[in-house]
DNA sequence: TTTTCTGCCTAACGTCTGTTAGAAAAACTG
DNA sequence: CAGTTTTTCTAACAGACGTTAGGCAGAAAA
């Protein structure tokens, strides 16, 4: 008898875009009505499928969201961090400015999954969360690492939290009021910049 | 046929002194669970009740949470208010230390109300939120004249907003990360005050 | 005491939910 | 083409939900 692997399950092409496909509405519909308000028929109807279909693809409503969030933390991590590469020799304070233009950019135009995790985590089952702990600590130190070395010497850990709780707040807030059609992510990052000391 | 005002519809003191418990009961469910998630059953048993009898007191759920969610804005903006007729004469930048403190700490400890309407206010359906823009603006306007004041001449109103976000932000986004046991809202105001150029 | 009103309960309605088993269809493979 | 595997559908289950109608106990009023 072979283990067969949990993960990929599904190896056709045409099961691996299905997947995709019902990933992509999932992170829009969390992120629109939220996720007690998201439905398995209405998601499997935008999908073009039927309910009970889904679970060809994924075991549970609360394996499919905690794999949204999970990609979610994923996305900006991985945007932040390829754009902080591309300065690596900048100003720390320059740094941390690009790091929220990045962040902020992918939530608010970039990634419905990033937005589908910030606005849901706090609502969704607690063996949800349980599992995203892993990649949101990841993403916390990234940015622990950057205002580290924006603050310099000496290192005050309860310090660089605070400033960090600061930061991503003004920035996660935005999913409460942007409106695109009014702002704009390069004029909020310019106003939140000089809220930052020299 | 005499008119019965709608508002004012149980007037003994057991049915007002029954009305505010489920109001605080409903407030906290709302902060804890969230707005789908609470169920007037459940709601209804910590209050020692069943279901249908809340209906005596309120006509639907989402009149319930209306409430709930008007009584928050009001109680944040009483709070902050008071604290800042205390300190009147107080320097422009002072006064928004002060509605920060105030305001921080109306939603980390003081009242479910609050924390509830910010928690649950994206969520909730459309008819709630319609009925709820206008104390949201009340407090809002409140808010821009404090900064207004502080970063004075000339008033850039896209700027005030910004920065009316971004403070509010920074405060609210709290209700995610904050514990009592381990944290103090003087600690991070005081974290928060750094980040306001003087 | 009788009558009226207040506050809550019981029991149910209709609808929606996540989830499952098994059949059908569609897509590959030989 | 037949045979096999992959993907979707059908149909239902069991339970939860908000909500309603009518009744029942106790307090208040007469």
């Amino acid at each position: 008898m072979t283990e067969t692997p949990v993960k990929p399950r599904h190896k056709t092409p045409k099961a691996a875009a299905a997947r995709q496909e019902i990933l992509s509405v999932a992170a829009r519909k969390m992120r629109q009505v939220g996720y007690a308000e998201m439905s398995l028929r209405d998601l499997a109807a935008e999908v073009g499928m039927k309910a009970g279909s889904l679970y060809y693809h994924f075991p549970s409503k609360d394996a499919l969201a905690t794999e949204v969030m999970r990609l979610g933390v994923e996305m900006v991590q991985q945007a932040v961090r390829a754009a902080l590469q591309d300065c690596a020799d900048a100003a720390p304070r320059d740094r941390v400015i690009v790091a929220m233009r990045v962040h902020l950019d992918t939530l608010l135009s970039a990634s419905d999954f990033s937005s589908a995790h910030i606005r849901c985590y706090p609502f969704v089952p607690e063996t949800v969360r349980a599992e995203l702990t892993a990649v949101r600590r990841a993403y916390d130190r990234d940015w622990n690492d950057l205002i580290a070395a924006w603050l310099g010497e000496p290192p005050d850990a309860a310090r660089v939290r605070d400033m960090r709780h600061a930061l991503l707040g003004a920035l996660n807030w935005s999913l409460e009021w942007f409106d695109p059609a009014r702002d704009s992510v390069e004029a909020y990052v310019a106003s939140l910049t000089e809220l930052l000391p020299q």
